[in-house]
DNA sequence: AAATTTTACGGAAACGTTTGCATAAAATAT
DNA sequence: ATATTTTATGCAAACGTTTCCGTAAAATTT
């Protein structure tokens, strides 16, 4: 039950294959009749054109490539939802793949991509790991690629981000209005842009108030259940009444260890984190979060990279898009009254 | 800087194209010698196979397509997370596609991967539409397909599942034994196999108790605002002391349903849904779920495409896999006490 | 009416692999 | 020493498109 292909329909209607393949794509230098015969035929016969005869004669694959740390995570499924709508209008196709936060699976699918199985790439970088060398042959192949979010300082490549800095500084004033004397920062890789502006944030924000709170640090990781030892642990011995949590998991991961150690939120420690769980208002109690901008940053991610493969003469795409995030305050973080 | 190729390759080592070739895939008939230096310039060069070439040569892709109705959504998201994993040890890569529980657009993606572009596919149905005529082409061209949750009933494919009507009727029955006496299931789409399922564990377990509890039906649908609306109304006039619903959305607009309506979970009503969230233990109360083992599920599905794709001689993979989901009960539904 | 352009199509070469077939050289068997 | 097999390699044809080039016929211009 083979496919059926361009040359069954040359055949069938004694025309060049190159004739048909012309009035599939609806060349000017096919008659209308022509036309209209060949596409009768090919909807009779439901022709699908091969994809990878295709790719291969043009030099492209309309294909893109997402790597992403992982799925199970609200942040990035909704920048794969935002990813995939332009992909969908533009007629893309959206490869997928899961780095899980190691830097040499990075690589390998780095590695593959090289041989122009995609036209261009998006990614998130992985946690894990300060090397960045596996990305250079991609420069050096001339690959589109635009970060997302975890982006890669050390390559020359258009950027989508939001403004972690400025919304860091923010949060931790809010920490301190609502009455937090002891904040906790707790990370989760040091290696990562997002981690870094955050915390750059957080520190900023306590040094402008010198001197009228403490900051402590808590660099955890991606193993759940150290962190929630180690969250557990510093609860228990420092006593910190207020938690930054950089990323959603850590504010999970902290709930989970106030409930273990009987603190209550947000009376004895408050909370709030980078978060885009949409079940937030719902906790117990409701989590403060400051929410990014996932679907719009996948959305334009993927603008930006399309303008790239349309090699727009004006390039002057922006080379580095900054989407502000908002911060929904909640009961986690209510000043005791 | 275009990629290298075999024929560079060949060129360089003063070799035809096809020993290169052969040497590369470790082709018994190359001496060893020859070997070594082919592979050893492939390094030097960072040579990296076209994917499209040899794809379009032998007549296989090592892809696959997964077909889902949406990503923001936990369950899905877990999916394919095994899927992922499976795919990732057999060296193949992932198409996704969202249908956004448009069956058009299901359609659409179906016509395409028609092409040969895949080696097989893995699918999870669109809500909306009863109509599978759109799938019938797939097994009309032969190529293997795994449906996993929402399966279709008039394809003979392989499908993987969870006991949908065993879990319906336990969950049911300890919403009566907790003391509900008027239990409204929320439906999602009467077109899907599992929420069919579902609703007739429903169903049973109200009737074994005969007369003891009253049963309610609400349908719902896709849009968010109009089921906060549909549950609203129906909590005000019905008054029913028990929801069930199908889907962990349903579940999260009923809680918003309630505080809307100054309702007491679980003093007024009692709630609990098929769910993979997170947080369910977090919520505001802690809600009682049926949990799908969503990881194992994608892992499963995929296992018995590449089964299939493999053409292992003895075709007795499961045709049905089925796999048990767990109800956790939590304070949701709690009794009075 | 002749010269030129336009229109509509066909032939064939690519794209980068894989693979069936052919074949020299080397090794083994007669 | 000759005949046969094995070993290691090369040639060329696919896979299904797209596209460069060529060219009859038709249309237009001179």
């Amino acid at each position: 039950m083979s496919a059926i292909t361009i040359k069954m329909l040359a055949r069938e209607l004694n025309l060049a294959i190159s004739t048909v393949s012309r009035a599939l794509m609806d060349s000017y230098e096919i008659s209308a009749a022509t036309k209209e015969k060949v596409h009768a035929l090919a909807r009779q016969l439901n022709y699908q054109p091969n994809h990878y005869a295709s790719s291969l004669r043009r030099q492209r694959s309309k294909t893109i490539a997402v790597i992403i740390p992982e799925i199970s995570n609200n942040f990035f499924s909704h920048v794969i939802n935002g990813i995939e709508s332009v992909a969908q209008e533009k007629n893309y196709h959206v490869l997928i793949y899961f780095t899980h936060e190691n830097p040499q699976k990075e690589a390998e699918v780095i590695q593959h991509l090289l041989s122009g199985r995609v036209d261009g790439i998006l990614m998130s970088m992985a946690g894990n790991g300060s090397n960045h060398q596996h990305l250079h042959p991609i420069r050096e192949q001339g690959i589109p690629i635009v970060f997302f979010d975890r982006i890669c300082a050390d390559l020359d490549a258009p950027t989508v981000t939001t403004d972690d800095f400025d919304s860091s500084v923010l949060a931790t004033r809010h920490l301190m209005d609502v009455g937090c004397k002891k904040i906790a920062y707790l990370s989760i890789s040091p290696h990562l842009s997002i981690d870094c502006k955050r915390m750059q944030g957080f520190q900023q924000a306590i040094a402008d108030r010198q001197g009228q709170v403490e900051s402590l640090l808590l660099p955890c990781g991606t193993d759940p259940e150290r962190n929630q030892e180690l969250i557990t642990n510093m609860l228990a011995n420092e006593k910190p009444d207020g938690i930054f949590a950089s990323v959603e998991k850590l504010a999970i991961t902290s709930y989970h260890a106030c409930a273990a150690l009987g603190l209550a939120i947000p009376a004895d420690v408050k909370i709030l984190s980078f978060s885009n769980l949409e079940t937030a208002s719902l906790l117990n109690p409701a989590l403060t979060t400051i929410i990014q901008p996932a679907h719009d940053m996948g959305k334009s991610a993927a603008t930006v990279l399309f303008n790239m493969l349309e090699k727009r003469k004006n390039r002057n795409w922006e080379r580095n898009t900054v989407i502000r995030s908002s911060m929904i305050i909640r009961r986690s973080t209510q000043m005791a009254s």
